[in-house]
DNA sequence: CTGTTATCTTCACATCTATGAAGATGATTC
DNA sequence: GAATCATCTTCATAGATGTGAAGATAACAG
């Protein structure tokens, strides 16, 4: 026996919490704004592709290297290192020096050798293992 | 789309190093394999999202949380956070558990936190300063 | 069983990304 | 000055990505 026909239900429902209001705006109120969120994404979107993550690999071991040696090491074609420098560039990971007709690349921030590390650990590569042997930290 | 890992690739295109070719050799010898970067890219690339940021950003300080909880938490839309969510599960980042008709989930990984506060220090936003006091790693 | 709620999946599409080709820029040598 | 080399930039385009709409699934209430 019911006679509800299908009132239409408020629907101040669909902007909120369902399970735990509370905990919900809690954790909402302490979540850093849009735009940390949105320079945090560009940061990984930065690493998000393996020609830049071999670029960064290669800097990593080798310290300081001019593009076409770049190319060399990682294999990708000198175009597509020039276009990924850029972005690596954007993001602030590298810095370049001119020096003759040569760019040479080095990497501008200590903190890009840990996340990589992270990430390796992460997919249980066993990231701090690198001893080249001229660097260690 | 590109090349196959790390397989036998008879890659005699431009080897033609430029300036320092003993170093490129060198540190060409010492890089990881293709699929060690392009792992290590698809890593990133799953933070390299502001949703998925923020869906992370949320369970650091939840704890746990269901997907109308996020939804609200992190002002995507619930088909959005599924999206992500599925993703993030992909990445193994996070873990789901059913209790009723709510899928509750929860951070699976120990580095994200990490990877995190890293890239937020590279930003200069001062990564480790969340004390919310019921976790502890 | 039927209906409702929470979540997931499939499809579709607008937007973004990666990269080669071709030309521009900057440095060096003659 | 011209020629050459290393690198960068602009443009074009195939392919990847994010997300909403709509339907499917799962769990529960009655």
């Amino acid at each position: 026996m019911k006679m509800i026909p299908d009132a239409v239900v408020p629907l101040e429902r669909c902007e909120v919490e369902c399970v735990e209001p509370e905990k919900a705006a809690s954790v909402r109120e302490r979540l850093p704004g849009e735009a940390v969120s949105q320079e945090l994404a560009e940061t990984f979107r930065v690493l998000a592709d393996a020609g830049r993550v071999r670029l960064i690999l290669a800097l990593l071991e080798g310290g300081e290297l001019c593009v076409c040696d770049l190319a060399a090491v990682t294999g990708l074609s000198q175009t597509a290192c020039s276009h990924n420098l850029r972005l690596l560039r954007a993001g602030r990971i590298v810095r370049y020096r001119r020096s003759g007709r040569n760019v040479f690349y080095t990497l501008d921030d200590a903190h890009i050798r840990l996340l990589l590390d992270v990430g390796l650990q992460h997919l249980g590569h066993e990231g701090p293992r690198r001893s080249t042997g001229n660097r260690n930290d």
